[in-house]
Order: structure tokens, then C-alpha cells, then sequence
DNA sequence: GACCGTCGTTGATATGAGTCAATGCGCCGG
DNA sequence: CCGGCGCATTGACTCATATCAACGACGGTC
């Protein structure tokens, strides 16, 4: 694992030739909509920094004066009640981009669970450079509206579904992460809690152990270790998770 | 109530002088990215249609060829699992943009509930118009910002939230439907079924009645008729609702 | 290598919301 | 005016999931 670091630490804040050109994470994200002679400008204003696993590095209620470009590692997006009561909302890996919304403060907290590296932009700065490349702006409004679909699908499953579904939607949904679509692994990890799990699903921890328990009982999957997880029947999960999700 | 129409109905299919420059709901809605000297080409563009009530206009897995405008009534949008549980992802009014997806299947259904009007425009007719008005599509792109921050608002109160506390959340979002920013009514009309506030809250009929009987009892609220509500306590429903919402 | 904290699992019990069922109310059609 | 239908309310009971509690497994530290 890599270096844990106290705080979020900046990278290059504004050395290195061009970050934006060899980024892993560009064919993933809005910023392949730029091309190549103008990755100058997007480098220009992007801060590349690290957050290591468990660092809370946007927090729900403060100014949001930022964007977010995660190009590494795994965070995962949350809501909080008052008393405590916590909501994932996503779990966001290299390629997605944080901190749309239109209001003045950030609706929600993201928390890395592993390593993150990502790359802030000041609102304002992106905002003109959005600008001049309104082909960004198209591929911002195409990810919003994919991240719409998937908050509906969700809302299914929190309003809808019993734990079981929920757990098999949730392993389904694990198991295409990162794929390209229609493809999904039989084998993969899960980097995120079951506290985490739990917190996305609607759940207690409890719930979400026995209920993964249950379905190794069944044979529907395996579980190799603590985070390991193999799906054996993926057309039993589907059945259960409803449909063709 | 306007009269229920037997399928939906098209009016003034190319007639009608400049339909979009009179139109009550653009000033609430992205048309107003046009300017009013190019509003014919959007007028040209859009079908102008009416649903009854209990018309269902979009259906969840057909073919998404257009996206939709309502220009008048309320509709419910939803999403079903395969046994019939269904879903309710929100309630849309005059201003509301529709079909945003990149998938080439709707993702949700919408009925009316009230009768509805609404705009039509062929997504590949829309798409070009937008290449000429990069406003309108900035609109856009707030839009869905503002959609995914209420999805996610939605997410917390369908996976951490009582059933009280959905109520008065629902309730207090209720009263700023339609709205200036800060603003709330005192009174107002619910123009849906309890089954269709079941279904948004993750409920079920028989808990929603037994709730809003219950704050009645306690003086939070009062309940004119079925469908006509008055908030007598703002402040304790807001408590109750988990803050700031 | 013993200690300790975090995370996960499992069991016993409690409870909020769901289910099933009866009743009431308003509206429309004949 | 009556009957029927859809919607809402209310009550009795059930059940899925939460809560409370004990224990086990792993990993890091001194």
C-alpha cells in the first residue's frame, strides 16, 4: 500500500513538464475532451494532490470553491444526518469527476478508502476554461446525466429492495466496476468497508455480513477473504438484484 | 380540471404564430438560454402535447428517441422492478427538463398526474439546435447538477431516514414547490396519491396515512382535505427532517 | 510474542414498518 | 337515489431488519 500520508499532499504544484498528457487516468475522464496542444492550459490550473485512505478531503457544508478530478485510488461519497446516521452515495474511482453542483457549498463529503490522487481545480479557473472548450462542457452534461440514471437505479434499490437484492445489486454493480460495459469480472476486491457497504446499501453492518454469508451458504458466491469476493451464479444475482442491472 | 383526453393530443403540430415566446413555463425553464430573436427555430423543433391524468407518456425501457419539456400540470417519474415494486424518483412540474440519458432507453417512466402539456423535441433535432446555443446547454449541465444534489438528498432520506422523518422532509418539499429560494407556503395541495407518496418515500399506502395522522395528532400539521395540507409547526417539521432541507 | 484496536461474524432479542383485513368517504354513472 | 369504485384510514398481527452483545481474526506496535 502506498505511503500514508498526514495530510493531503500537494505534487508538482507547478513543476513537471506536463501531468496532464501522461495522466492514467485522461482516457477516463472529461479531460480527454481537451486535446492534446491545449493540455498546457488544463495543467496550468489543476492541482494534483494526494489524500491518503480514510482522509476526508471534500467536507458536506464548507464553501465549495472546487472541483475534483480523481485520477487514482478509491473514495467513497457521503451525507450525514444530524445525530450521525451516514449515506454513501458512491463509491468513485479514477476518471470521476466531483463537485458539480451549483450551490455554494458541497452537498456531500468524500472520504478516500484507499490512496486517492486527484486534481483540483478552482471553480472559477475551470469554469473559463470551459469556456473555450464547450466540447468539455458536452462531456461534463453527458457524465451528469449517466450519474442521474445510476442515483435513480439507486433510489430503487434504497426505497425497493430487500437486503438480499440489495446485496446482489451491490456485488453485480462491484463486479462491472471499471469493465468496459457488458463485461464484468467473476473475481474482484472490494476496497471499501462493510460499514461502507452498509452505509450504501441502507444497512447495518450486521445485516450486510449475514446477508453476504447467506449468499455464500447458497452458493451464489464465494468469499475468499475479508474483501475477495468470486461470483458463482451470476444469473442467480441478477435474478435477485432484479433485472438487468 | 381540464378534460381527459383518451391518448395523448397534439396541439397546433406547426400552427400557432411563436408558441415557445408565449410559453408560461419558459422563464422557468433552459428555454430561456434562447434568445427571444431565435426562439423560432426552437418552436420549430418542439410538439407541442397534452397527457390526461393517468396517461403514461414515457416509457421505462422504450426506445429514447426525444427529450421532453413540461410546460404545465405534474407527472410522477418511476422505475419499476420486475415484480411490479415501484419507485417513484420524483415529482416534475412546469419547467422541467426531461430525458437527459446518454442510453438509448429511457430509464424511467412518467405519467401525469394532472393533466400535463408538454414539449417534444427529437433528440438528434435537439442536439443540433444546441450546438448553436452552448447557453442553453450550460443550463443544461445545471440542471442535472441541481438533480443529482436532490438524488442524492433523496438517497439519504431513503436510506437512513424514519418514516416521520421522510414525511416531514417530503412535507417541508412540498411547501417549496415552485417556490423563490427561501420561501415556503403554509398551505398547500399534495396533487398525488398516497400510493404515489408511498412509492417516493420508500413506503408503504397504510405508513403514510398512519403518519400524517400521527403529526396531525401532535399539531405539526393539519389536513384540510385528502390533498390540502397546512404546515402549522415549520420549525419542529424541519428538526424532524434532519436539518436544513 | 503479548497487547490492542479495528473489522467482521454470529446469536438473541426488540421494533418499526409491512401485510392483511375491515371500514369509511367522496364521486360518478345509471 | 342507489350502487359501485377508487382512495384513504384504522386496527390486529407478522416479519425483516435493527439493536445489543459476545467473540474471533487480523495487523501493527512496543
Amino acid at each position: 500500500m502506498a505511503t500514508r500520508l498526514a495530510r493531503p499532499h500537494l505534487l508538482d504544484p507547478h513543476g513537471a513538464a506536463d501531468p496532464c498528457a501522461t495522466c492514467d487516468a485522461r482516457s477516463l475522464s472529461v479531460c480527454n475532451a481537451i486535446p492534446d496542444r491545449d493540455l498546457a492550459r488544463l495543467a496550468a490550473i489543476a492541482v494534483v494532490t494526494e489524500a491518503p485512505a480514510g482522509r476526508c478531503f471534500i467536507d458536506e457544508g464548507e464553501k465549495a470553491d472546487s472541483f475534483f478530478n480523481i485520477t487514482a485510488g478509491t473514495a467513497k461519497l457521503f451525507k450525514l444526518l444530524p445525530d450521525g446516521r451516514r449515506q454513501v452515495t458512491g463509491f468513485v474511482g479514477a476518471g470521476h469527476f466531483l463537485g458539480l453542483a451549483v450551490s455554494d457549498t458541497y452537498a456531500f463529503s468524500a472520504e478516500a478508502i484507499e490512496p486517492v490522487r486527484y486534481c483540483r481545480f478552482r471553480r472559477a479557473k475551470l469554469r473559463a476554461l470551459l469556456d473555450d472548450f464547450p466540447l468539455m462542457e458536452k462531456r461534463l452534461l453527458e457524465v451528469a446525466a449517466n450519474e442521474l440514471v445510476a442515483a435513480q437505479e439507486q433510489m430503487l434499490l434504497l426505497g425497493r429492495k430487500t437486503a438480499r437484492e440489495r446485496l446482489a445489486s451491490f456485488l453485480l454493480l462491484q463486479s462491472r466496476q471499471g469493465m468496459p460495459c457488458g463485461h464484468a469480472r467473476q473475481r474482484f476486491g472490494l476496497p471499501m468497508t462493510r460499514g461502507d457497504i452498509a452505509d450504501y446499501l441502507g444497512l447495518t453492518i450486521e445485516t450486510v455480513s449475514r446477508t453476504l454469508t447467506r449468499l455464500r451458504g447458497e452458493g451464489l458466491i464465494d468469499i475468499e477473504s475479508q474483501s475477495e469476493v468470486v461470483v458463482r451464479d451470476p444469473g442467480a444475482l441478477e435474478d435477485l438484484a432484479g433485472g438487468l442491472y
